[in-house]
DNA sequence: CAGTGGTCTAGACCACCAC
DNA sequence: TGGTGGTCTAGACCACTGC
């Protein structure tokens, strides 16, 4: 009796593990899988389907199966470091450490513009996380700059392998003409340009979901149409209650996982 | 031309939000859609398969397709509470509230046990988290119950549908023979019960996976086999760096979004 | 028992990629 | 152009549920 396709997608899994199939390289085509196992070419198909999903594997149109090169790397999203040193959705020194450590080099490209914002970005920017439920009183400039906000775009990768998308939002009334519209941001990053203005970001909020990417963000994290990315979305808000950045972070959910760590008391 | 099954995916999404197939209810056979589409059973099947993904139905072998009820629930991992409000994997304040808006009522039952921890327990358990990487002074029954944990398994339920599920472990040298073993902890919960005992949590930590469930998690949480969970282990340390509880939650990736919320300042 | 989804097949045509 | 996966079908048998 032939094997069904949870048995072969166990199969391949197991020699994916054992290297078999080596990480980056090509899984044989369907065709042959299904000659091997001896089972019609949709059986290896619902099989590989598992495998994607569990983000083991990728395909593509046209080239085939490819094995996943990264292991699972960790990002912690709550830094102990000093402010200047933490910008949202940036390659951190623990991030690089771990890639270093594991052979790859972290990179990441930037591209700035100047944007009507959308509309969740701009409620989070007018809701102003005031204890007593308050609004601040908004200067000329801020609400002639109303909705409009300087985005900085950022793409990740470890090695080649692209592994995050970032999309932080800035009030234009606050980071125009500052150099958070360089591609440069300068030491301590965007954030200590907005402590020089004024709006050090002390109070972040993230808010994880899971979904699936959009075709932009599978085009270009390389997602299987099976895969899911964690969807982030953090705000940082300076003393006053006033959202400063929103950034808005997506990765691939087989490729990450995410850890938090604090303390109830000061320290 | 017939459809195909991502159109056949949509047009039911598009159902489902719009109420023509309500929350809770069986969704036509497979063999009637695919009669209604034109289409095969297997295409209507396959466009089941996203909307399974997605969480938004549920399919149950012998019985049918279920649209489902709750709307996406948020959990606040870092509450604003007191120490003696928060548990982890606990019902909280915010939670329960959220439910009641939404006319649901929050249940959950607890069992306990005492047990040999699983291997990444122990190993948190004996992993101090002290800034010098150094380790604790044990004593000799903290050396004798090495290894040996109070647990307690937690089932949370949004009225009659299961949402988490939750196992706690704590140190048997620590926990034994005190309210900890009980059912019911007393006011303030667990972490009010290790405060007394001079080990109040004061540092947490946690890190969040995606997988898919194990056979016992699908079965409580009425899981497809297609949905994936959080897995979030969390760890909590007292001042000393000792970890008197870790916490594995479980809950249903399509049915949750997780939220952090933290300052930098004293605050 | 009838009704439901789970799984499988053998063959087909298509879209996309690299050469 | 040849190779790869995407999708579809018509029919089949099975496992499980509820009556």
């Amino acid at each position: 009796m032939p094997l069904g396709y949870h048995a072969i997608a166990g199969e391949l899994r197991a020699r994916i593990e054992r290297g078999t199939y080596e990480p980056g390289s090509r899984l044989p085509a369907e065709d042959a899988l299904a000659r091997e196992f001896d089972v019609s070419r949709q059986t290896v198909n619902k099989a590989l389907l598992r495998l994607r999903a569990e983000g083991l594997v990728r395909v593509e149109r046209g080239i085939g199966t490819t094995v996943r090169e990264l292991p699972v790397m960790t990002t912690e999203r709550i830094g102990r470091q000093a402010p200047a040193q933490r910008e949202a959705g940036e390659a951190r020194g623990a991030f690089q450490g771990e890639l270093a450590t594991l052979g790859y080099t972290s990179r990441s490209e930037v591209e700035v513009s100047r944007e009507r914002a959308p509309a969740d970005v701009v409620r989070a920017f007018e809701d102003d996380d005031l204890p007593e439920g308050g609004h601040r009183r908004r200067s000329a400039r801020e609400r002639e700059t109303a909705g409009i906000a300087i985005v900085r775009r950022r793409k990740m990768f470890a090695g080649d392998v692209p592994v995050q998308l970032a999309t932080g939002y800035y009030p234009a009334g606050l980071a125009e003409g500052t150099e958070i519209e360089q591609q440069d941001t300068g030491p301590g990053g965007t954030y200590s340009r907005l402590a020089e203005l004024g709006h050090a970001p002390v109070r972040f909020r993230e808010r994880i979901r899971l979904r699936l990417a959009t075709d932009d963000e599978a085009a270009f994290l390389r997602l299987d149409t099976e895969q899911r990315v964690y969807d982030v979305e953090r705000i940082a808000s300076d003393s006053n209650g006033r959202a400063v950045e929103v950034n808005m972070i997506v990765m691939p959910a087989h490729q990450w996982q995410l850890v938090y760590e604090w303390t109830t008391e000061n320290g």
